[in-house]
DNA sequence: CTTGCTTTTGCAATCGATTGCGTTAGCGTA
DNA sequence: TACGCTAACGCAATCGATTGCAAAAGCAAG
């Protein structure tokens, strides 16, 4: 019962008089060892607080019942994994797994240099990898996914994909936004985000589509670079009003991104919906409660994380499992007037 | 370059023409290698992709350069760690662990049978532990840091506590909430949350501490029990509006609860902060952006977290860290109507 | 008491690194 | 050439489990 020293399996042999094999065995409740007697050797290895060290079992398994979380941050310095759409879908993800039996590794990357992941897949940290955006990394992914199969990306589907991803329909998310935008009778709408990344990329081609659908013509000074983080995007808003380009409603490619330049436009005295319509994306459990409550794109991060979960477990266990993609859907709230 | 096969240590050896020892010192940066052919050495092992397999360094080395973040969820079947505090919490301690090189592994703890806490320290997957919240759990944590000294838990005080743990101080806290409550000149507060957790008990006792204080007779019937999910609280708030007894003010142990409670008196025409003042604790984000904005007790995560990491670190370095208390700050929002 | 078969058990190799200690190489000096 | 000393290097044990294979034990039939 009270132990001290770390007990090893072969002090547990002692203890019940076998060898080692059969401890291991027993412990594994192998057949091989009659029902009675595994049952008793398993009894003394609870008394005596006996424990499998994972270290030494992982060594010898090539296995170690743990899946590794992955956030490349490598095109944003310095953002933190606090920043709420990333935090929500880490606890989603870690419910789904946890849920399994497995462990969760938290993997925050933010030296994306030559051979980061493989770094990663070779350390034989986990048995499974998910990743968490594609930040810039397309094509290391599609490189590392050639070779290990248990990995899933969480990001949009891209042209020339190798490896598996789940995600929201980027392109038809924001279509969708915009169209309701325009629908409002808003012409000049602007759009904020990073091109760079293929996931607001997607979302750029969603409201390109939309503004020809309205025969729109489409003006680049309306679309302003605005990063993830709230100062930067509070920054990007302000010089977009400040430049006097006019405009009458903002897409915003993140809902962070959509706060920020409420706020903005605020502090400018610019009313919202009055003046200006704001609709954001990923509704995340903000976006509800803001003020004005905030029109937003929204992704079931539930269920992403349990699809995510689920063709990863396929992946692991050898059977091939094709990519996903999450309808997402319009929540209009009293941020676009709507 | 393109490597297929899992190189080892030993396949680098080969390449470099040394033994594995000399390899070995080599990527550790051993002085007793000569600089140049270190960095030969060094340069060899990049260019094949060569990755130390972690899990043979950690059964060797004894230490796994990971840290074990717990969420005993003993007391709240079917709680997830997709609740915001957890979360939150989870989100900056993974900052400031991963900012010292080191692995996060998340472990989520329903099971807390006998022997709990035992059975992940003896699984030697980390190297330290945090654990967030003592829950009930507050004998297991004392019995298990007797032995084992890189622990640090996010909590309470507690008397007669041996390990060592972070917290607001919950007592000044509640008290500062229900003497601000008072100061408006509310006089039959409720209290909402449960009490069996340490922390909450702790809260109960500024609560009634400041009740005392200005003189105002206790009514039990005030004092409703209240899980921390939302759904749950809900119920309960709704209860107490329906049982009739009077209240004119909520102190909720939780910024969910605060939440859910509002949103129940919202539902039975009840204005708040008109005839009920309403005051929650943790002032996580959301608390700021509800309607109408929540006044909460804010407990600094960021710095709690950092405090709790430096202390870990501390410990496993084998220094004695004491326990330290945090102190939380009133911030007064419109929902107590001050 | 053998023989032949099945059920249990244990030996020893293995997983892939790290490291104490002894050996070799290299160089300067006599 | 011989000797001494230090700087480099490698052998082999070790971390704590798992498992293939062979040996032992148990048992029934001849």
């Amino acid at each position: 019962m009270a132990e001290d020293g770390p007990l090893k399996m072969a002090d547990v042999a002692r203890l019940a008089k076998v060898s080692m094999s059969t401890v291991s065995r027993a412990l594994a409740d192998n057949p091989l060892i009659p029902e009675d007697r595994r049952r008793e050797i398993q009894r003394i290895a609870a008394e005596s607080g006996y424990v499998i060290n994972q270290s030494a079992r992982s060594l010898r398994m090539r296995k170690t019942q743990t899946i590794g979380v992955v956030f490349p941050l490598g095109h944003d310095v310095g953002q933190l994994i606090s920043d709420p759409f990333f935090i929500e879908m880490f606890g989603r993800l870690a419910d789904e797994i946890t849920t399994r039996g497995y462990q969760v590794l938290l993997c925050r990357v933010t030296d994306t240099s030559d051979g980061w992941l493989n770094r990663i897949i070779q350390s034989h940290r986990q048995d499974g990898l998910v990743i968490v955006g594609q930040s810039d990394q397309h094509e290391a992914l599609n490189h590392a996914a050639a070779s290990y199969h248990p990995l899933v990306v969480w990001g949009g589907h891209l042209s020339g994909q190798v490896y598996c991803s789940v995600g929201t329909d980027n392109i038809g998310g924001a279509r969708r936004a915009v169209d309701h935008l325009l629908g409002l009778g808003r012409k000049r709408i602007a759009f904020l985000g990073m091109l760079e990344l293929p996931e607001i990329s997607l979302r750029y081609e969603g409201y390109m589509r939309a503004l020809r659908a309205a025969g729109i013509e489409h003006d680049p000074a309306l679309v302003i670079p605005a990063h993830f983080s709230f100062e930067t995007a509070y920054e990007a808003a302000r010089e977009l009003i400040e430049s006097g380009t006019p405009f009458d409603a903002i897409f915003a490619t993140s809902d962070i991104i959509a706060l920020a330049a409420i706020q903005a436009l605020a502090a400018a005295g610019i009313d919202v919906p009055g003046q200006v319509s704001v609709v954001g994306f990923d509704d995340i459990a903000i976006a509800a409660q803001s003020t004005p409550p905030l029109t937003s794109v929204q992704q079931d991060l539930a269920k992403g994380a349990r699809t995510i979960v689920d063709l990863l477990f396929k992946r692991m266990a050898g059977e091939d499992a094709p990519s996903a993609t999450l309808l997402p859907k319009l929540v209009v709230r009293k941020s676009c007037g709507g």
